[in-house]
DNA sequence: ACGAGTGTTGCAGTGCATGCAACACGCCTG
DNA sequence: CAGGCGTGTTGCATGCACTGCAACACTCGT
């Protein structure tokens, strides 16, 4: 809508492929050198983008910083953090929490099975929604023409012979999520990973995050991780619990 | 420089507080409301910011993603990584990775203690850099004039009360950590924390990063801590080799 | 039903972003 | 050392795109 707020935001993920000098940035915009050289300035200040000792740009550290704040304003984070922490206690599992926004499932948590180690590494990273257990969940609660258009619209790529192969086959499967309430994904993304999860409710009832449990074949088998699945939802459901005010936090 | 991506640019941090609304964000621009709601709808466009269902604006995903690619195009983290890693099964301590940048120092990876007790930090967030021990040991790398005038610039916040107090008594810290090629936080962040940092340098012999370790008193005390000097040494210099070729990696 | 508080849209004026051309470098190559 | 690139940078005139205004839609309370 604004013409040089848009050039100056189309930088940044340019640069997020590699460093760039101006000239390429410039070209890649089709805008003329001193323009270009104008927005990256104008990024510069605000810290969004770097220029590093060979003159090239990159992306800021303010960046980080912003993702960040943001992430730590997400108060479904919050409260879930210690639940999930728990739940890998007992499982020992890779643990995920997961929302969705503007036709993108994004993971915001994570406990890792090992150790509870690098936990923004991931973070950010859009998941495959077509087939990733927690975003069947989160489909599945849209309202029905917002759920028809995603799924005319997304890619189905063939992670493995499992993979959910087009938009009817989607549809069909949350529609069974949606009725169970829970889902999974058998060696839908990779062959030898199994996750189950289920969903974490608002005061109003719709789904405002999903949980997973993820676990390779080689550790437990997909029955195996089956059971847990009371495990999952009881967690999910103390979570829901606490978002929605039923148990209160300490503050607020 | 560019009136207009300057103010786009103001939302975000602005945001990063907390989701407003179309008002608060035109008021503490100081431009009228239309013009903010262009402004917003451009960032919305480029998924920076999102709008959540009672129509308040906060950040968005794409954030996260650009955060995340930026971060895997660090080479230096790459490299690191698993030195990082290995120094934590060796020890059990919290060890972080820390650039500098644009008068700020962040921490671009961290590899949590074993031990239940854990420090607060994360990726992303600015250090504490008048006290950390992986800040003094980039800003003692940098041009002396640049060093003088940062000192001035910089805050100088009494976490406690062995944090660094001013500006001299920084500058004298610098040149001894300069000169030792390690540092020390002992307490001057959180009271009962202390850690010990070394350098990762590039071929020319300019500091690209620092790492350390740190650990909470109830744990280890400052003197065992520092038996790990050497340990904390040894894997700096290992990335250091890695990082300037001397020790090739598979590719490149 | 009404008013207060939002967010949204067309429109005219002009401030501001744009592209151009000229300049200032550093870096090869002859 | 001159000369040729290939960079990044700066002033300036032009006109477009951004701005603020005012009127409009809309959802809330009470």
């Amino acid at each position: 809508m604004s013409q040089t707020v848009d050039r100056a935001l189309s930088i940044l993920p340019l640069l997020a492929e590699g460093p760039a000098d101006l000239g390429q940035v410039a070209d890649r915009l089709g805008v003329h050198k001193s323009t270009a050289l104008r927005l990256l300035r104008t990024l510069h200040e605000h810290g969004l983008v770097y220029r590093q000792s060979d003159q090239r740009y990159r992306l800021g550290a303010r960046l980080f910083a912003l993702a960040q704040e943001a992430m730590e304003n997400l108060d479904v984070r919050e409260i879930a953090h210690s639940h999930l922490v728990r739940l890998n206690e007992q499982c020992g599992h890779t643990v995920h929490l997961a929302v969705y926004e503007e036709n993108e499932v994004l993971y915001i948590d994570k406990v890792e099975s090992r150790y509870p180690v690098r936990m923004y590494s991931r973070i950010g990273k859009p998941v495959a929604i077509t087939v990733a257990a927690v975003a069947k969940l989160l489909l599945a609660d849209l309202p029905e023409h917002e759920r028809r258009a995603l799924a005319e619209k997304l890619d189905y790529p063939m992670y493995t012979s499992r993979s959910t192969p087009g938009p009817a086959a989607f549809l069909r499967e949350l529609e069974k999520v949606r009725e169970q309430g829970w889902a999974t994904d058998l060696g839908g993304h990779e062959e030898s990973i199994n996750c189950v999860a289920a969903p974490v409710r608002g005061a109003d009832g719709r789904v405002v995050a999903a949980m997973s449990v993820s676990a390779p074949n080689v550790v437990v088998t997909a029955d195996e991780l089956l059971t847990l699945l009371p495990l999952v939802r009881r967690t999910a459901d103390a979570i829901s619990g606490e978002y929605s005010g039923r148990t209160p936090a300490e503050l607020q």
